[in-house]
DNA sequence: ATTTTTTAATTCACTAGTGAAATATGAATC
DNA sequence: GATTCATATTTCACTAGTGAATTAAAAAAT
């Protein structure tokens, strides 16, 4: 259906790069697709896919702690809705927020035990579901995947450099 | 980065599948930068992702025309957004919308000339980033990487199933 | 030591998209 | 042929995320 559309018009624009359009096409549905996957996961707990994905980064340092400007960072979110992320997480006893004692600007966020459990209890039952994703997949073409996902990765970095360096 | 997270989390939580977690972690993040890169080109003409995809699909429709419902199928998108983006559309003129002569329940949405001549204004200036996106590509990583996303593409279809059938 | 600049987080007003209900027409059933 | 059921679109109330302005503290400049 996409491919015969994108066919069509790459009759009526010879010069476009219809098979590069293409696959962009294919990585965008099947980000939504993943996308869609994961918040059917997430539904059942009441998370959404940058809370989850904050509490992981939380889960996954050291120390369980971070401050909200760094987790923009790791989890491409504006600071504007890491505030409201916060204010979820810690409505609900994942985390807390607490001034930093060296920065008074900063603030400490940290994960607490009772957002360590919630996490190794929430996380296991997901896991077919993802295996099932790759179903068919040799272990060649897993690391062909990944291979050529991250050659791509680099390109758009570039690209996303050259926007305003 | 995120590699080091996914690491430490399956270091806990050993029964993980790592290397698939990662994959998907990949493919959500190339999603999100694709969809950057997008949305960099469209801001000039105004025009976000649906509203984009929704005329390009007039666009590549041999008779130009289409209904709310089709293009919600297509553009995967809800009926209440088809709505906004339809009326969107009508307001800058690059779409017309009447009712159908068969089914009265039906609204008819059709591409206008100027709509065309929008399209294929813009859309050239966009094709040189979109070759940079897979510089350093061999035609055999294409076909590999196109290969692989549709095996994927097709996992997630029957995950997609499973969900609500 | 005071002023200026920079950095960090939040609040507010907005855009994009979703789910549930409303409306209206067509199709099916009795 | 009236009633029930299904389909197509829209409206309304909500969630998620963004940009601009605000507040406050630290760092740099004078």
């Amino acid at each position: 259906m996409m491919d015969e559309g994108i066919g069509r018009v790459s009759q009526i624009i010879p010069q476009m790069p219809a098979l590069e359009a293409r696959l962009c096409r294919l990585m965008l549905m099947l980000g939504d697709d993943i996308e869609e996957e994961l918040e059917f996961k997430l539904k059942p707990h009441k998370l959404n896919h940058s809370e989850f994905l904050t509490l992981m980064i939380l889960y996954s340092r050291p120390d369980g702690s971070s401050t909200p400007g760094e987790l923009c960072e790791y989890a491409t979110q504006g600071a504007t809705n890491m505030t409201r992320i916060a204010n979820a997480l810690v409505k609900r006893g994942l985390i807390t927020r607490g001034a930093s004692e060296e920065d008074r600007r900063r603030v400490l966020i940290r994960i607490t035990p009772a957002g360590r459990r919630f996490v190794q209890k929430m996380l296991p039952p997901m896991f077919p579901r993802v295996a099932t994703m790759f179903a068919g997949f040799s272990d060649t073409d897993k690391r062909h995947l990944d291979r050529l996902l991250r050659k791509l990765a680099g390109n758009l970095d570039q690209l996303s450099e050259s926007r305003q360096p």
